[in-house]
DNA sequence: CTTGAGAGTGAGAATCATTTTCAGTAGAGT
DNA sequence: ACTCTACTGAAAATGATTCTCACTCTCAAG
């Protein structure tokens, strides 16, 4: 079979853009991601990430996390002013932020204002929405 | 009757916490918002405001719009990227956002899911949530 | 092999929004 | 008048992110 057009490249479960290639460096960050859990600054990552590749440039953690953005497999969150990012599956889902230990988890779960109601009291044709949770999680409850 | 504790202050609508004083610069900054619709950058808001009160700091815009976010008078959006603000009502409410004319409108309507599903698939306690819906608004259906 | 195109790179400068600092001002309560 | 304290503008400082530049790497075609 010939081989099909190129796609998207996935390591760690993260997934790059189709073209974009897996570099050393692009690996490390990956790797970082990987052993981080739950929300991360770029700057964290960057130090971290910079253990296992010592030349690695701020630049690229910021490139990196960028094609990540794109393709879903990272959320920047910045509610609460100060910038961060979490993992998350590309599928549609929300967040559950916990206000004690900041932690960010993935839901599935999901409620909106229907179509009817929004066209009716807005004009308002909706094409997609965020929901973000606020609460304490299991482990600090 | 004695005079009560002092209270919150109020101008165009715009509430400032207790103890805070209606100066006027203050008054500008209000002014601007009270001018502008939809949302708005602080240099954009400074810059309107300037023109009504010229020796007017950015340092002060910053200020006030910090005392209108703690009454829930603004509210601070970044969920693109770009920082913005856009005045609101202190009430529970979400907000519409159109991708074509970057307007936002307010809503009363809200949806999350039951506490009941988030306390069986997650363990965690909501308290608040924010929602944003995108897509388009009236005016540019 | 060359070679050429384009993706990828680090370092550091540049940008942008925001906050802090500081020395001075203005008002409300005495 | 006096004294708190909130308030102010200007400028410096900060913090996160993006851009620029000259260079390198990969890979497919000749």
């Amino acid at each position: 079979m010939a081989s099909a057009r190129r796609q998207e490249s996935s390591y760690q479960g993260l997934a790059l853009p189709a073209r974009a290639r897996l570099t050393p460096q692009r690996r490390a960050v990956l790797d970082a991601i990987e052993a981080s859990s739950g929300r991360f600054t770029a700057l964290e990552l960057f130090q971290r990430a910079r253990r296992a590749s010592p030349q690695l440039g701020l630049a690229t953690t910021y490139r990196t996390l960028e094609l990540l953005r794109r393709t879903g497999s990272l959320h920047a969150l910045s509610g609460d002013g100060r910038p961060a990012y979490v993992r998350c599956s590309p599928k549609h889902h929300h967040h559950l932020v916990c206000l004690s230990c900041g932690s960010v988890e993935d839901t599935e779960l999901c409620a909106t204002p229907s179509q009817r109601a929004l066209s009716r009291q807005h004009g308002f044709r909706a094409e997609s929405h965020e929901l973000e949770i606020y609460g304490t999680c299991k482990r600090c409850l």
